[in-house]
DNA sequence: ACTGGCGGGACTGCCCGTTAAT
DNA sequence: ATTAACGGGCAGTCCCGCCAGT
């Protein structure tokens, strides 16, 4: 029996996400002390750590969601909606993201729960819009569908880095580059 | 009238400098403790800062060197090498790499200075050679060379970043989709 | 709403500033380590540095009470309970004192914030004080009250210096021979 | 059998001590590294530690010096012309002078051995001085002499620290009111 | 539910004096 | 005699998360 109401609940947690998000994008994981995050939540730590055991749990949450939103983007929307996102996406947020892979590195506890994360079906469904899409002759075909899904990530991360890193890219051309 | 040699001391920085590379490889940019730095190099503290500053100093002299390396394999050898190349290299150390783009991110003097680096002369060769290959006709003509310059970096930073995530990267695929 | 009451917040300054002049007098300004502060103070570094930013303003906020507490006397007393004070201060302390004039030498914006603090009120009302002491004919004619004032400071000065080295005062004498 | 002759020796000494009292004066004991001494002396630490054990002796050699100078100064010129030289003397390097009582008073040892340093001769032709000085009226009797002898060590100490603080100091003003 | 005081660990960079090398 | 590489200690301070208190 919570004292306060369930939506309450969500909000807070709305509200600490939120904050967590922004404090993450401007100071980079290791750059967002709990100080800084306490400021850009607008709650204390006793509060932010109600909810969240720690630190890295926050920003796991975090990545969770946002690999899930852009696998059901890949699913729904296809590729290039996917790529367009990314490249639209705050930068900054993007660079927090890169900088964890250091902690998931040194920690493979951690890295096996990363990785193996996500809504099995979400990935199965992107998963066949790309095949589809290769079937349909979409992208080049004397090269492997596996070799195209593995350079479509790396796209995916090379725009992620280079848009975290301020270069300005133009969407249109990757597109265009993608394809064919 | 030094005490040692020219040569003492040229062993003595390479030795600093591969320690260091193996530390920040291994443990990140920020998880590379000085202690640690200093196990790998198998130096004292005092010793390592009598020839670097400080650490930043030592992960920016690598940082340096890679990119000289980079830029003179793509004005050499050409894109299909350089991609090659970036493959092979160690995924670990171009993690730490990555790493430190929020540090750059979240103090512009820094930044200024990182980009900014680097021979001048060397880096005109590798976008004459591009520029080069964009007129024989070895990139698409339905996208600007500028584009197309992006679109590389951005397949190097994807390159690189797939790589230290450990994911297995097919060389020739990509080296082909690059193509045409 | 604050967790523990105002009276708690002040009791724990209190309490650090007087761990902290205690620290300060028996080791000296550099010799004070915050480990040792710890220890005299019977707080964590957590603590102590929750109250106050860093060491240094620990002992700036002992030097602003001080020099309140002096100017007051001066004000209200006079200058030879002020001189008599000084005699009967804790050497070790002032010696303290003493010896972060070299800190504030060698670094400029901090001598200027040094000498500028304090409450100007109290200043007139103490200058206010010896201005009349010295219309009064308290003081020697022959010399002008802008040098009598320096000679004043120096007195303070030399007797806090005095002090410090553990020099057996005499304050009959000393209030004797500062006068006409 | 020196390898080198006696002359270079004493000069070598001699710019060691220049040197180290200019750093010392500059940056004050504690600031002056053994780096800074390495710049301002114009040798190496090797060289330095070859002439003096340690930091501290040097500054203990210049400390020795300047008491030796000062009170050959006040037996042969008289308490005036002593109180204009410390006036006039490097303020900076009677700040660095003062900053040392730290280290004295927190290891006895080193107070005893520099307090009873020096040369009796000298001391006692000092004391002579001024006992002759005040038998002559110079000063004011209804004060006894050790107290005056107290009052004019305070002023000196007085004088020194405000020199040091970069207060301006009216010599002729002090000698006057030291007097009658 | 929420606050924030607090503990204590860990970090980097600096510093002094020794010592191997010339 | 002189150099400078080098060891190792330690300083200040920041930071995370716990939990006492409201």
């Amino acid at each position: 029996m919570p004292k306060v109401s369930e939506q309450h609940l969500e909000a807070r947690r709305a509200q600490i996400l939120d904050g967590a998000r922004r404090a993450f994008a401007r100071w980079g994981y290791e750059g967002a002390t709990v100080s800084r995050l306490e400021e850009e939540i607008g709650l204390s730590r006793g509060a932010i750590f109600n909810y969240y055991p720690d630190k890295w749990s926050l920003f796991y949450e975090l990545a969770s969601i946002d690999q899930h939103e852009l696998l059901t983007l890949l699913a729904d929307e296809g590729l290039d909606a996917t790529i367009r996102h990314l490249t639209t996406e705050s930068p900054e947020w993007l660079a927090a993201y890169l900088e964890v892979t250091r902690i998931l590195r040194t920690t493979p506890h951690l890295m096996n729960e990363f990785t193996s994360r996500g809504d099995p079906d979400v990935q199965e469904r992107a998963k066949e819009r790309l095949r589809s899409a290769y079937a349909e002759g979409e992208f080049r075909r004397d090269v492997s569908l596996d070799d195209i899904v593995v350079f479509i990530n790396l796209i995916a991360n090379g725009v992620a880095l280079a848009t975290s890193l301020g270069l300005p890219l133009n969407a249109d051309a990757i597109v265009t580059l993608v394809h064919s």
